[in-house]
RNA sequence: GCCGAUAUGGUGGAAUUGGUAGACACAACGGACUUAAAAUCCGUUGGCCGUUAGGCCGUGCGGGUUCGAGUCCCGCUGUCGGUACCA
């Protein structure tokens, strides 16, 4: 890029204004209590997801988001609102672990480099964050509170009853055994297969496998005992309660469907002595079970295998213990499986069907057995063919008779009291059929598992906890924040034992009492930290009541943050991880509202010039810093803005860059002129005069699209009506000040740097302009009478095709218009041969005529 | 396979409740200024036919509703994203 002259001195005046607002703590915002907070203000709370500050330095997709929530700030504020706009660090993560691993570092170093890093970027962009409400999650006042959360998770239980957490206390004064209480606890210990990965040196939660496979890491499945939390407690609420939320419908169903609720019914079947349980949402198929299958690892293989059977079934189960989740699934195109040798009942009929273990029955889901019906379902016809097993037709298809296997409602056949009846009827009939006998009964199953919330890695919080004689205990509140111990060397063990184990010191604290030694997740740190902002310094409490109060709206429906950007990707996960904590909080008393994210928006990808999506081995990544280095911070921001819509996928484009950067030097130059020696002066066309009719109405115009654009976060739009804006003003010999300052008013959200800067000078020579920031200052006025026109095109059609186009008076009465359109010329050749059938007059926009 | 999003000029994208398709930009071309270039300013720019006037066609494809469809309905196709034996 050869050097060339600055369209505007960016590079000048855009550090000093953001200086400026560092200096005069232009965006910091009080909170309750303080002794400039303003009650009858209304507050906004305005949520970036705040980012892993990595070694790579912030990457242009992030400045999307925050430049959206940015202009959302600026907006508010001049609308009078108090506005929460914060910003922090999601600080734990393995990459600096891995960095220590690789330099024998403390990650704690590279952290607090790579911090600084963004935090110099962030502040190059001239956001309006509060600074002072900055949270890391590495923080030990933080990890405190993140700590302390987990202990009220650990101390409650979920009330079926009342369908919330309680305190577990009250199963304590029950009566309860240790064991029964630790069994109910929100967070517990269980033994469960997992991901290990054996060069991470940690377990994995299932999200998070595939991402670390492919950067070429080892996963491998084995039982360990692992810390869970009991979020599938919260599923049903966690699916209702999605409704009153103003998210975009995609992302609440995919949430819905990540929880995956599914109705059907238990039914219990007899092989032999035992009773096998299966789960079906379609018990309307009953009579058509030719066989049952159970998942590998299910209990009771060992008991219904019969001896010449038993080498089969063992060295089935052996194959697929050592085959973890993936290679199950990528090997599905076969189905396996071995036969028990054992026999089930079938209790509505009594016939007796063979029981077979297969991988395609997983022991995580349902009950661990199905009943199969390969009439019916896809993967048990498949399985049917395959091992020749019988197929029994019950269930007939409306309309024409399909081939193989139909999974659709239709109406019952072969299937004895329910024959004709239509699916949902059966389903509901034998369902009341099963219960009456004692044989089943309605049942729910959801998708979702408990989350597993321990890793074997260093840097994350510890747990809390310590192990005397076989049991957990939790540590006293007045022993957090608890911190890991500095080590010699990061490498992983090895084996799944925690990192945290070789610090023999810190583990062992005498009497057999010693340390848990896992670590939490990094969703840990993420799940709170929007509570924290409102109140960061609190040392009482994670938020204090009057932040919470104010802050997460406890008089609004529904309450919470109002706004949260920020990428789909975490859609499922963090949106789902926070909504259950909050949750919990909520039910212990700790916060007043339901659900912490009011109004969700993600923003779609920014992929690189060649339309893939930005990668280091692609070579197509756009650095911020060289964007802002080579046109400005504002440029950067509005070209993000203007790209397209903001929930869509677009690609970058440096030609687009430079369009605004043009666009910003028109501005510039509407109100500076550079002379022989290069200093710019105020522009003579710069009159201070009452606005003409056309200057107010092209203005006006602008308020109302910017206003409204902002308000549905159409940013790209709001920038091309202040485009048309300056456009139009910018070719006048005469340029009215006012209507300058309202745009620049209106520009300031987008291109604050700018437009202060442009403000400042007018305001220093004009008496009428005044010389406060625009930050401060009101957003400008509508007045809609400047908008009404008395006259208006209207356009004249003949069948639908534009023949014609006239003007017509604002008021003037269909019959008026009518007359007017028949009269025009070129209408009257197009109908001159033709009957006039039809005339439709659309006041303000149309006249056809129809003809033939 | 299933779920979701999406399809408009050479490109990114605009288009109230169905009512002038292509706003605003980018690129391209032509012109002005300049010794020259850059920057800036002015003009042209969906396709086809036509010297002009003007006409015909045109929003992924095929149907439909309507005076009128990018927009609504039915049936497809492509692209992107998510998910994957969940019984």
């Amino acid at each position: 890029m050869p050097t060339r002259r600055k369209q505007f001195p960016f590079d000048e005046f855009e550090p000093r204004w953001q200086a400026h607002w560092e200096k005069e703590s232009t965006f910091s915002v009080p909170n309750p209590g303080d002794a400039d907070f303003d009650a009858a203000k209304p507050k906004y709370y305005v949520l970036d997801m705040f980012p892993y500050p990595s070694g790579a330095g912030l990457h242009v997709g992030h400045p999307e988001g925050y430049t959206a929530t940015d202009i959302i700030t600026r907006y508010k504020r001049m609308q009078g609102y108090n506005v929460l706009h914060p910003m922090g660090w999601d600080a734990f993560g393995l990459p600096a672990e891995q960095h220590a691993i690789k330099t024998g570092e403390h990650p704690r170093i590279n952290t607090e480099n790579n911090t600084a890093n963004f935090r110099r970027q962030l502040k190059r962009l001239g956001f309006a964050y509060d600074w002072s409400r900055e949270v890391n999650t590495t923080d030990p006042s933080y990890v405190k509170w993140t700590q302390w959360i987990f202990l009220q998770l650990y101390n409650s239980y979920f009330c079926e009853e009342e369908n919330k957490a309680k305190p577990i206390k009250e199963l304590e004064d029950a009566g309860l055994s240790r064991e029964e209480i630790d069994d109910r606890r929100l967070a517990y210990v269980a033994e469960t297969p997992v991901n290990w990965s054996p060069d991470l040196g940690t377990v994995l939660a299932n999200e998070e496998v595939e991402e670390w496979k492919e950067k070429g890491h080892t996963v491998e499945r084995r039982p360990l005992r692992q810390w869970m939390l009991r979020i599938t407690a919260y599923a049903q609420r966690l699916i209702d309660e999605l409704e009153g939320l103003d998210w975009p419908k995609g992302i609440k169903l995919l949430q819905t469907n990540w929880i995956g609720r599914s109705e059907g019914a238990e039914v219990d079947f007899l092989i032999g002595e035992e009773t096998v349980t299966v789960f079906t949402t379609r018990p309307d198929t009953l009579f058509g079970a030719t066989y049952m299958v159970l998942a590998p690892e299910h209990p009771l293989v060992s008991e219904i295998t019969t001896k010449d059977q038993a080498d089969a079934v063992a060295a089935y189960q052996q194959a697929c213990a050592t085959k973890s989740d993936l290679e199950r699934t990528e090997l599905a195109k076969e189905k396996t499986g071995v036969f028990t040798g054992g026999f089930a009942i079938n209790p509505v009929n009594g016939k007796e069907i063979p029981v077979w273990i297969a991988d395609y029955v997983m022991m995580g889901y349902g009950t661990g057995a199905i009943m199969a019906v390969p009439a019916h379902d896809e993967r048990d016809f498949e399985f049917a063919s395959q091992f020749k097993l019988e197929v029994i037709e019950v269930v007939e298809a409306p309309g024409e008779p399909i081939e193989g296997c139909f999974a659709g409602e239709g109406t019952s056949i072969n299937s004895g009291f329910l024959d004709g009846l239509p699916t949902k009827e059966a389903k509901a009939k034998i369902t009341a059929w099963l219960e009456e006998k004692g044989l089943g009964k309605k049942s729910i199953n959801f998708k979702l598992r408990d989350w597993l919330f321990s890793r074997q890695r260093y840097w994350g919080e510890p747990f809390p906890i310590v192990w005397r004689d076989g049991h957990h205990e939790a540590l006293p509140e007045s022993e957090l924040p608890l911190l890991a111990p500095d080590l010699k060397d990061y490498k992983p063990t090895g084996t799944p034992e925690p990192l945290l184990s070789k610090a023999t010191d810190w583990v062992e604290l005498g009497d057999g009492v010693m340390r848990e030694t896992n670590t939490m997740p990094q969703w840990g740190g993420s799940c709170w930290y929007y509570l924290r902002y409102c109140d960061p310094t609190n040392p009482e409490a994670p938020i204090g009541k009057a932040a919470d109060a104010y802050w997460m709206g406890e008089n609004q429906n529904p309450g919470g943050v109002d706004l949260y950007v920020g990428g789909s990707e975490h859609a499922v996960l963090h949106l789902l991880y926070a909504r259950f904590w909050h949750k919990v909080l909520f039910d212990l008393g700790h916060v007043t509202t339901p659900e912490p994210f009011q109004r969700y928006f993600p923003p779609g990808l920014i992929m690189g010039e060649d339309g893939q999506k930005m990668s280091k081995s692609r070579g197509n990544v756009v650095n911020p810093d060289d964007v802002v280095e080579l046109y400005g911070a504002d440029s950067l921001r509005l070209y993000e803005m203007f790209m397209g819509p903001l929930e869509q996928v677009k690609p970058w484009s440096m030609k687009g860059v430079e369009g605004v950067y043009r666009f910003l030097g028109k501005v510039w130059r509407m109100v500076l002129v550079q002379d022989q020696e290069g200093d710019w002066n105020l522009s003579e066309k710069l009159k201070e005069q009452d606005p003409d009719k056309a200057a107010n109405k092209v203005v006006h115009a602008t308020i109302k699209k910017v206003g409204e654009d902002i308000e549905s976060l159409s940013f790209n739009t709001a920038i091309s009506q202040m485009m048309v804006c300056t456009n139009e003003l910018s070719k006048r010999d005469t340029i009215p000040v006012s209507s300058v300052v309202t745009l620049l008013e209106v520009l300031s959200p987008f291109a604050p740097h700018i437009s202060e800067e442009l403000n400042a000078r007018l305001g220093a020579r004009f008496d009428s302009v005044s010389s406060e920031p625009l930050a401060d200052r009101e957003w400008p006025e509508l007045d809609e009478s400047y908008l009404v026109e008395d006259e208006v095109e209207i356009v004249l059609q003949v069948n639908g095709k534009v023949r014609d186009k006239i003007m017509v008076g604002k008021d003037d009465d269909k019959e008026t218009v009518e007359a007017a359109a028949l009269a025009s010329e070129k209408v009257q050749n197009f109908i001159a041969d033709l009957t006039v059938r039809k005339v439709i007059v659309v006041p303000g926009r149309l006249v056809n005529v129809v003809a033939n």
